[in-house]
DNA sequence: ATGGCCTCGGTTCGAGGA
């Protein structure tokens, strides 16, 4: 069993990159964010002829995410029920036993912007709604862009980004919060390279440079952890022409 | 250097991303 999440920076874009991925990485659940598409205008056919169900919600020109599947999806659930918000960017839903929770987390544009605020607070109601959720659904995991590097480590240059939105103390602890729910960073299970991250800037030639964070992840509660044997980021759709600013991130299961 | 790039909406520039 293969769950993975991708930020594609608009499903429009990039949905021929993402079945051209699914074809030589067929995994089993495929989250996304920033679809950048209304419901409407959801690629469905395209998806389902690849092999995929799929859930979805998404707005106008910003935020969308949808969850791609092999198996049957159950159970469908859109957005927090504990936090009023105009923005899609949670769809959380059952397959094969586990619940999957595809989550595109703020930005947060600066940390003494109104936007860094708002991240911090749906990150509390994020937690405040997981610890509920993990009482019913203990098979949980919470894939997506947090826009959060956990740790110096998951930082191209940690003295540059001191502070800094992605990378701040405040965000870190929402981070740790959602730690302490018993929830495991599955990249961080196993020994890993230095130097692996899942999102460059467009700009400066960054990818080339390896200037990046890692602030796609693949959170898993204890039944799933236990099952985890894997975890790494693909490059390779980085690599693409014209391709999205992040890459996928992948977590392999056992049956 | 309040930069650089990419996407969208909608026009030839601004907002937002990270």
């Amino acid at each position: 069993m293969k769950l993975a999440t991708w930020n594609v920076n608009s499903l429009k874009v990039r949905l021929p990159q993402v079945l051209q991925w699914l074809s030589t990485s067929p995994v089993d659940i495929l989250c996304l964010q920033e679809t950048k598409l209304t419901d409407d205008k959801f690629p469905v056919a395209e998806i389902e002829a690849a092999g995929y169900q799929v859930a979805f919600t998404g707005q106008k020109t910003y935020n969308g995410v949808a969850i791609l599947s092999r198996y049957p999806i159950h159970d469908v659930v859109k957005n927090n029920p504990l936090f009023e918000d105009e923005q899609q960017r949670i769809i959380s839903a059952t397959i094969e036993g586990m619940r999957i929770v595809c989550a595109y987390i703020p930005n947060g544009q600066a940390v003494d912007s109104d936007k860094y605020q708002y991240k911090l607070r749906w990150l509390d109601a994020l937690a405040r709604w997981l610890s509920d959720e993990l009482q019913s659904n203990p098979s949980l995991a919470l894939l997506g862009d947090y826009n959060i590097a956990p740790a110096d480590a998951d930082v191209y240059d940690p003295v540059e980004w001191a502070g800094q939105v992605l990378c701040s103390d405040p965000e870190r602890a929402a981070f740790e919060r959602l730690v302490a729910l018993g929830l495991q960073d599955a990249f961080r299970m196993f020994p890993q390279a230095e130097k692996l991250y899942s999102w460059w800037d467009y700009r400066q030639m960054a990818f080339r440079r390896n200037r990046g964070l890692r602030i796609d992840h693949i959170l898993l509660s204890p039944p799933l952890a236990s099952r985890c044997t894997a975890c790494e980021i693909d490059k390779l759709p980085r690599k693409w022409e014209q391709p999205s600013d992040h890459t996928p991130v992948i977590a392999t299961l056992t049956p």
